[in-house]
DNA sequence: CAAAAACTTGTCCAATCGGTCAAGATTTGA
DNA sequence: TCAAATCTTGACCGATTGGACAAGTTTTTG
């Protein structure tokens, strides 16, 4: 795999300029991705975006391609590196409780990264086919292994622990990835650190409760007035 | 706005040969867009998947963009009229069953025009500002007030209404978007109809549950067996 | 049946695409 | 210090892009 640290002579190099030039390309990079897709996003663009010579990011990253699989890997890593696991000894209630609030603040703090993602997977995961079937499926069947054995133990409703898993993405990644039109829709420039809580604690609560859970964490009992605040705000009629 | 059953002169006509060649440019168009994002898909390559050349593709459509917001315009179109809508009168529990249903049978029932749709969305809704901030705005603000009725009837959990839609859209909508990243996680080449149907079950089922209702229709007692059924079938280790 | 309208298609164009390359500037290390 | 390694950048390449246009064919219409 094609790794830019490696210098022209192939040492490998740490280098604080190197870094800091890869870390200001792979973040345009990311940002340009993420607008246009794979396709639709140029080189010329990206470079644009980060303010150097369209030769200057080819010298770090030769083809196009080198390019977008290492914006990919970065975003599969800090997935990976920002969740808390579940394990079969955790209260169900608390570990999915927990897990959704993460993934709900990891999705609004990354907004660029989730869209990217999402939208190679919506054009139909090109690059991604290998991760997906060997490391995402892994990651899935044990999950799905600690969930059935919550459910084999009577501690929650029975359903199909996959088709959770999902409804658990699917739903913290809609801000993210479809930011543009709950903004539209909300009458709003950009999300409030207070809406990021809300959402975490509607989809908590309400998916826990779906699947036949109290919620945890009972503390914030006279905060009733908050919950329509989402609504009371959204413009249109 | 661009019209492309409009001839050359001005004259509105229905002509079926143009509506033939209309229906299968468009067909083309929506299966290459979801494919490449708007800048990424060629008319050229839309122009081949309809067989027709090139130049043959712009007399009709003129610039890239007619086609595309063409193509929008068609999926908008095909949501509005494919949903059955939710009345204060209704009851809660059998309304967002019916649409739950409803919706999940339509994203897997289109899939290509659902990616479509996501990736225009994900890639900032440029060409959908408008039509977000007017008609989709109202729809979501005239079934929020639905909603809120139940609510302040005691008729169901106080959910935020608009946050409670958002998660029916996204969770909705997930197999269609993320079909490639689904399919690998579940081994799996297509979509079977029974699975679809247990999608639908499933979603209904654990976001009423969510919102504090029963799901209705109990008739499919002895189908627990099917329960486990796409986890069973899932690979990995 | 003839004129008009509608359609088809090959050709051409400037702009942009991803990528190569060489010449020179800068930094690193023995 | 000075050569090697690394980096920067403009120039250039063939291929493809969206689009314009003209010449011709087919269909419609009075």
């Amino acid at each position: 795999m094609f790794d830019p640290t490696v210098t022209p002579t192939g040492t490998y190099k740490a280098g604080k300029k190197r870094d800091n030039v890869l870390a200001l390309v792979l973040d345009a990079a990311q940002r340009e991705f993420a607008l246009k897709g794979y396709a639709g996003a140029s080189v010329q663009a990206i470079a644009d975006r980060a303010g150097l010579p369209k030769s200057n990011v080819q010298y770090y990253f030769k083809r196009k391609t080198n390019l977008y699989v290492s914006v990919l890997n970065g975003i599969v890593e800090l997935w990976n590196t920002s969740l808390s696991d579940i394990s079969e000894s955790d209260d169900p209630a608390v570990a999915i409780d927990r897990f959704i609030r993460e993934k709900t603040r990891l999705a609004f703090a990354h907004p660029e990264a989730s869209r990217l993602f999402a939208m190679e997977i919506v054009s139909g995961a090109p690059h991604l086919e290998g991760y997906i079937a060997t490391e995402m499926r892994s990651w899935v069947s044990e999950r799905a292994r600690v969930i059935q054995s919550w459910i084999d133990n009577g501690r929650m409703h029975s359903v199909d622990p996959v088709q959770f898993i999902f409804l658990v993405w699917s739903s913290t990644q809609h801000y993210a990835d479809f930011e543009a039109q709950t903004l539209l829709l909300l009458n709003r420039k950009r999300y409030s650190p207070a809406m990021i809580e809300e959402v975490g604690e509607f989809l908590a609560t309400t998916l826990l409760r779906g699947v036949g859970l109290e919620p945890p964490n009972k503390k914030a009992l006279n905060k009733k007035s908050a919950r329509r605040a989402i609504s009371k705000r959204a413009g249109g009629g």
